[in-house]
RNA sequence: GCGGUUAUGGCGGAAUUGGCAGACGCGCCAGAUUUAGGUUCUGGUGUCUAUGACGUGCAGGUUCAAGUCCUGUUAACCGCACCA
């Protein structure tokens, strides 16, 4: 009688053996595999069950890749600067390094549960100063390429978090992190021109294997768009105001101007009779929030008083003021074409502003315009010259016919803004600069980095735009790099999104103290083949990290341009309400959480392996479901004694032992490349009762279908492939076998079940030969349905393999 | 508003190029083993007015044949949101 699973001695016997034995080597010889997972953030909670989904699908790979002769690159490390640890120490007076090494001994002891093949001696960890000594020196190569810069300007304020944020961790007006709505505030902040890459970083998207979602979402981010300058003369006055717009084949329909309340012209264009309006205009303006200019709205706007002069037939336009105009992209003042964009459509209906078409839609002048026609579809009219040409012509070539005049410039504009990167908080990397009252900003020199983030007495952020690194007096006085006379330091800290932005360079050279990554390592181990993790990160993580490693690229220190090859997002795991039934995010305060710790005492690592493959299609959310994993132990227990029953038979492979094993192993390697892990599990479960099925009628199954069977399922669940990888008599360890091999000619069936089918309705399944001809097949299949088979045939449709269809009449 | 994803039994979900819809698992029903419960094993399980008909959000269409292709439409979720 064979010894009954049991997870708990398994586990413990090949965690501890894998211990003493890694399985992943690296020989030198083998080529290598990089599989990476986003790193976490260690935070007070631990982890739950759907922290583990993306780890154990990377994990999962990564032996796969192992099994097919890789050196496999499988790293994992902490994102450990952040609010969290940060507002604990304001709340309880602890330290956040301390928060933060408690945090990740406990996250490290919960990842190491998964039994996945990291190699700890690349961790890597963003708050430990020999790791950010290279964040800084990084943020110090910018600042003397001039990427960094400082600039005062009106960023976004988190009132809440107390700092400023970049554009891309605002979300609906609101603070990515903690949900405050969103502030403006002028601040002297440091910028990284990250608009200096944004050609391409657009551009290298078609170089990814990404979902083309995230692709979309950045290039959509990055929002190229392509247009003209156009140089509009103010009446009675010397100034010009500067357009942009992309619809320059439009140019003629210009019937107003308007400018953002914040365009440096807004106050000089107001007349003494409008000066008062415009003044309060512009000062409503500025009161309000973010998510106040967001909402759906109706537009409003004050007219300056003022005209322009349109270049193209000298028509005199009013010029209006309203904040549905952006100040910061384009030039913040664009012409307005009521009658072929709909915003300027709305606000010519409520100002009484004219309309004029300049394309003909379908050959003619649209009659009562209740809405803008805003394609690039038709002729030009009341377009003097331009009259008669196909504005879809037009839009491409009048940016440069408007330059040969003289007018303006064919132009591009991204949405995409710089990096606001400084940080007005305590827990995160001291930007290395000082500054001096006679040369400026000066960087601190390469060779006194790190610079070491000072202990504090408050954690406190002031709110005032100063960090509390501010009130260290004696960190903050000292002496210029460059003149040695007294100094002060820079007393903001970076974004969490530095050292997330290149920690994936730093494992594969995780202890060098001379540089930040050795060009031999990176270029050996890198770029990134496969990286892994949640949607949430699609502009911002990415982006950030695809700029960092251009720059990197560009200065020579690797020599990619793009991190990461690959990328596969996973799907969250949440919670099902319980009255309605709904998934729901899993979330500490919903009370929905289910922590991995107790699963794996209960039911095995393995058990929770295969159950976040088999809860659905990886990239799609899933719901957690206890009842599910009890399915899964109960799989686990069976091809546990499926194994042992019949490793000692000795019995002889039959045809259909050697049929099926091909089979499956065909089947699992296919949905296994094709990502498709919950069937693969799936798979698993269909091949081992095809099996004890075989094994019941033949008294046992052949010791390779076994051994094969083992090894395929190996990578899903490790502790149970190597221990009945070593009762089938296997040395070492399962993972030095390669992957299994199918034999197409052995898998093929020597018949095949047909449905016969009249008019489309299935009516009997008859067994075939596999290389039987049409006219057999037809007649055998006339012949199963004679009894149903009344009328004439009118067509016979024989598809091999699949269907006979005898259409009736 | 724009863009994307999704929709299949009581539940999670399967289904290369259009070719037997519902694999696999959960749950449920019946039986075996057990003093009993649990475990395990065997069989069954889309719906209905059941020898047949109907069934993949809804309405059409193409086809010998549609979950799959086309047109329209609804709902849920995600992303962007006055970017001129």
């Amino acid at each position: 009688m064979a010894v009954s699973y049991n997870h708990e001695a398994i586990e413990q016997k090949w965690k501890k053996r894998w211990e003493e034995h890694p399985v992943n080597v690296n020989d030198g010889k083998k080529p290598k595999y990089y599989c990476l997972d986003m790193f976490p953030y260690p935070s007070g909670n631990g982890l739950h069950v759907g922290h583990w989904r993306g780890y154990v699908i990377s994990d999962v790979w990564s032996r796969y890749r192992m099994m097919h002769g890789n050196y496999v690159i499988h790293p994992m490390g902490w994102d450990a600067f952040g609010l969290p640890a940060e507002n604990y120490a304001i709340k309880m007076g602890v330290h956040p390094k301390k928060t933060t090494e408690e945090n990740v001994k406990n996250i490290k002891r919960q990842i190491n549960e998964i039994s996945a093949i990291y190699d700890w001696d690349m961790e890597v960890n963003t708050t430990d100063p020999d790791y950010y000594k290279w964040t800084q020196w990084i943020f110090v190569k910018m600042f003397k390429e001039g990427l960094a810069y400082e600039k005062e300007m009106p960023i976004n304020w988190c009132p809440s978090c107390k700092t400023g944020l970049a554009n891309e961790e605002v979300v609906n007006g609101t603070c990515e992190r903690c949900g405050a709505d969103v502030t403006k505030k002028n601040l002297k902040q440091w910028m990284l021109k990250i608009t200096k890459y944004a050609d391409r970083l657009l551009a290298d998207l078609d170089k990814l294997d990404w979902p083309e979602k995230v692709k979309k979402m950045q290039s959509d981010w990055i929002g190229k768009s392509y247009g003209a300058e156009v140089q509009f003369k103010v009446e009675k006055s010397d100034d010009e105001i500067t357009v942009y717009t992309t619809r320059p084949d439009t140019l003629y329909g210009a019937t107003f101007m308007v400018l953002a309340p914040e365009h440096g012209m807004a106050k000089k264009l107001a007349t003494d009779e409008t000066r008062s309006a415009v003044e309060d205009y512009i000062f409503q303006a500025s009161m309000k929030s973010s998510v106040d200019r967001l909402q759906d709205k109706e537009k409003t706007g004050v007219f300056t008083g003022s005209y322009a002069i349109n270049p193209m037939n000298e028509a005199k336009i009013p010029i209006w003021l309203s904040d549905y105009v952006l100040a910061d992209y384009g030039t913040g003042a664009i012409m307005c074409v009521p009658a072929h964009d709909d915003r300027d459509f709305e606000f010519a209906k409520k100002f009484d502003i004219p309309i004029i078409q300049v394309i003909a839609k379908d050959g003619k002048e649209i009659e009562n315009m209740t809405q803008a026609y805003t394609d690039a579809v038709g002729t030009m009219i009341n377009s003097g010259e331009w009259n008669g040409m196909e504005s879809s012509v037009l839009k491409k070539e009048a940016p440069a016919m408007i330059e040969e005049k003289g007018f303006g410039k064919k132009t591009t504009n991204y949405k995409l803004r710089d990096w606001v990167f400084s940080r007005q908080r305590y827990w995160g990397e001291p930007i290395p600069i000082v500054h001096c009252p006679d040369c400026g900003p000066v960087a601190v020199p390469e060779e006194e980095l790190p610079l070491l983030l000072p202990d504090v007495e408050s954690y406190q952020p002031t709110g005032t735009g100063e960090s509390p690194l501010a009130d260290i007096h004696e960190w903050v006085n000292t002496t210029c790099p460059c003149c040695g006379k007294p100094a002060k330091r820079e007393t903001n800290t970076m974004p969490q999104w530095a050292g997330s932005s290149w920690y994936f360079l730093r494992y594969v050279d995780a202890h060098n103290d001379k540089e930040l990554v050795s060009r031999e390592k990176a270029n050996q181990y890198l770029p990134v083949d496969m990286y892994i993790g949640g949607v949430e990160h699609a502009v911002l993580h990415l982006l950030y990290a695809r700029f960092y490693t251009k720059f990197l690229h560009d200065i020579g220190v690797v020599d990619f341009d793009e991190p990461f090859t690959k990328l596969f997002n996973q799907g969250m795991v949440c919670g099902r309400d319980k009255e309605t039934g709904a998934a729901t995010k899993m979330s500490k305060s919903l009370g929905n959480i289910v922590s991995p710790d107790d699963i794996v005492r209960d039911y095995g690592c393995d058990s929770l392996r295969l159950y976040e493959l088999f809860i659905g299609p990886p990239e799609l959310d899933s719901i957690w479901d206890d009842r599910g994993l009890e399915g899964i132990y109960r799989f686990l227990t069976r091809f546990w004694k499926f194994v042992m029953d019949n490793k000692d038979k000795q019995v002889a492979p039959t045809k259909e032992m050697i049929k099926y094993r091909n089979k499956m192993i065909y089947d699992i390697t296919q949905r296994l490349e094709n990502f498709s892990l919950n069937t693969v599990v799936s798979g698993f479960m269909e091949y081992t009762n095809k099996f004890l099925e075989i094994a019941k009628k033949e008294g046992g199954i052949d010791k390779e279908t076994l051994l094969a069977a083992v090894t395929l399922l190996a990578p899903f669940a490790p502790h149970m492939g190597e221990e009945l990888h070593e009762q089938l008599g296997g040395k070492n360890t399962v993972f030095e076998r390669s992957w299994p091999a199918y034999d197409e000619a052995a898998m093929a069936d020597d018949e095949i079940e047909i449905a016969v089918q009249i008019n489309g309705k299935t009516k009997a399944v008859v067994a075939l030969a596999k290389d039987v001809d049409k006219e057999t097949a037809i007649a055998k299949g006339k012949e199963a349905v004679k009894d149903k088979l009344s009328g004439t045939v009118v067509k016979e449709i024989y598809v091999p393999g699949r269907i006979i269809n005898l259409v009736v009449k």
